[in-house]
DNA sequence: ATATATTTTTAGGTTAGTCTAAATTTTTTA
DNA sequence: TAAAAAATTTAGACTAACCTAAAAATATAT
C-alpha cells in the first residue's frame, strides 16, 4: 500500500536522525524534527509500527525496518534528484531548493524518478554534496572529514556541507566556497579554533570554528 | 492565506466545467469530476465561498469569483508546463502524463514555475494543444473547430484533443494523428458520420463519430 | 535507594475532508 | 398545478494528523 506524505517524512527523519549506525531516534527528538509535539509523535510511531516499517517498543525509541528503510531512501532519492534538477536546470541556487524539494520528494511515480535520474545524467551527489542513493536503493555514506579535522598546511577538497540552512550556504557563497574548491588551513587560532584557509590558491580568510565545523573535505 | 490541494482541485473543476462563458456549475457535476459525493461537494463549497472564491447560493450551482478564476489559472498554468516538461524533457508519451501533472500542479511556490516556464522556452501549448496561461494568468482559448466540422475535401491542421483518456491518445498514435498532422478529410459515410481522412498526405484511415467529435483542428 | 526530574504515553479533543441517511428544495411530468 | 422525481443540503459520523493535560515509565541525583 501507498504511505502518506506525512508517514515518508518520519520514515526520512528517522532515517536522518538514525545514522549510519541505525541507533535508536527518542520520541523528542522525532516531535524537534517534525515539528509536532511528542503525544502526535507517539500516534504516529503506533501506526508506522503496525504497518511493520519501523521497530517500536513503548519508551525504548524507534529504528527503521528494513522495509522503512527502502521507503526512506527513496525519498532522500527523490529528494536529492529533485535538488540537482532545481539547480543544474532550473538555475536555482543550493540555498534555495531544499522547500521545495521537500515537496517534490513526495510526488509519486517510480518511473518519474528513474526518468528524472536519466534526464540529470545519473548524477551520485547533490548540490550539497550529499551522495544520491541509485535505483536499486543503494547509498553509500562517502567518508569524507570535518575541516576541523584537518592539519594546518594540508591541502583538501570542498565535499560537501552538514548545514543545510540557507543562511549558511549565503555565507558560503560570500566566501567563494563552493564544492570542489581547493582548500589549504594556513593556521589554526589556538583560543577559539577559528581557521585561516586559502580558497583555491586564491585569497585567505578566516571562518570560525562553527563554519569548520559544518564544512565536509576529502584529502587529495 | 494557501488554498489546500483539494480546494484547488475544485476551483480546478469549476473552471473546467464552467466553460469560457462562464455557465454555473451544479453540485452533482462537482461530485462527479471528484469523484465524491454531493454532500461532500455542499461542504467544500460553503468553504470556498466563504473564502470568496466562488459564488455561491444554495440550489443555484456555482461558478469563480475573480480570485477563484485566478488560482483556478495558476494552477492550470503548473499543470500544462509541468505536461510540457515531462514530455519534452523526460520523454514521456502525452496519454502518460496526466496523472503526474495532477500531482505537480499543486506544488507551491511562484518563482519554481516561471523559471519552469522559462526553462521550456515559455511554451504556448501543452502536449495535447491546450493552451499555457501566460505568468499574468492571460488565457486565451483558441477558436479550433472540431473535426466533425470540416467539409469533405477541406485540408486542416490537427491541433489538439478534447478527450484527454489515455485510451485515445494510444488510438490517435497508432493512427499516425499527432499534433501539427495535416489532415484531409475525403469522404464521411452518410449512415454512421464516420470519415476517411488522409493524414500528411500519406496513409488514409477510417475515423470514428467518436474520434473526430475530440479532434481540435484548424484551417491553414 | 529513594526522591526528583525528564521522557513518553494515554485520554480526550480539534480540523479537514470525506461518508450515509434523512430532510428539503427545485424541477419535471402528467 | 399538484404529484413524483431529481438534485441539493443538513445532520451526524468517520479517519488522519494534530493538539493539551494528566498519568505512567524511565533516568538522574542525592
Amino acid at each position: 500500500m501507498q504511505n502518506s506524505f506525512t508517514e515518508e517524512n518520519y520514515l526520512k527523519i528517522i532515517h536522518a536522525l538514525s545514522g549510519r549506525d541505525g541507533v535508536e531516534v527518542s520520541t523528542n527528538a522525532l516531535a524537534e524534527s517534525t515539528s509536532t509535539r511528542a503525544a502526535s509523535v507517539t500516534d504516529m510511531l503506533r501506526k508506522l509500527a503496525e504497518k511493520g516499517l519501523i521497530h517500536y517498543k513503548k519508551y525504548q525509541g524507534v529504528t527503521l525496518t528494513e522495509s522503512g528503510e527502502k521507503v526512506a531512501i527513496k525519498v532522500i532519492r527523490k529528494h536529492r534528484l529533485w535538488e540537482v534538477f532545481l539547480v543544474e536546470k532550473l538555475g536555482f541556487g543550493w540555498d534555495e531548493v531544499h522547500d521545495i524539494a521537500e515537496e517534490l520528494e513526495h510526488i509519486p511515480s517510480e518511473v518519474l524518478v528513474e526518468k528524472l535520474d536519466a534526464f540529470l545524467g545519473h548524477p551520485k551527489f547533490d548540490p550539497h554534496g550529499d551522495p544520491i542513493p541509485d535505483a536499486k536503493g543503494n547509498l553509500t555514506e562517502p567518508d569524507y572529514l570535518i575541516l576541523t579535522d584537518v592539519q594546518v598546511s594540508e591541502k583538501v577538497l570542498m565535499m560537501g556541507v552538514l548545514d543545510h540552512a540557507p543562511s549558511f550556504l549565503q555565507h558560503l557563497d560570500r566566501s567563494g566556497i563552493t564544492l570542489g574548491a581547493v582548500i589549504e588551513v594556513k593556521e589554526i587560532n589556538e583560543y577559539d579554533k577559528s581557521a585561516s584557509v586559502q580558497i583555491n590558491g586564491g585569497p585567505t580568510l578566516f571562518i570560525s570554528l562553527e563554519v569548520s565545523k559544518n564544512l565536509l573535505v576529502q584529502r587529495r
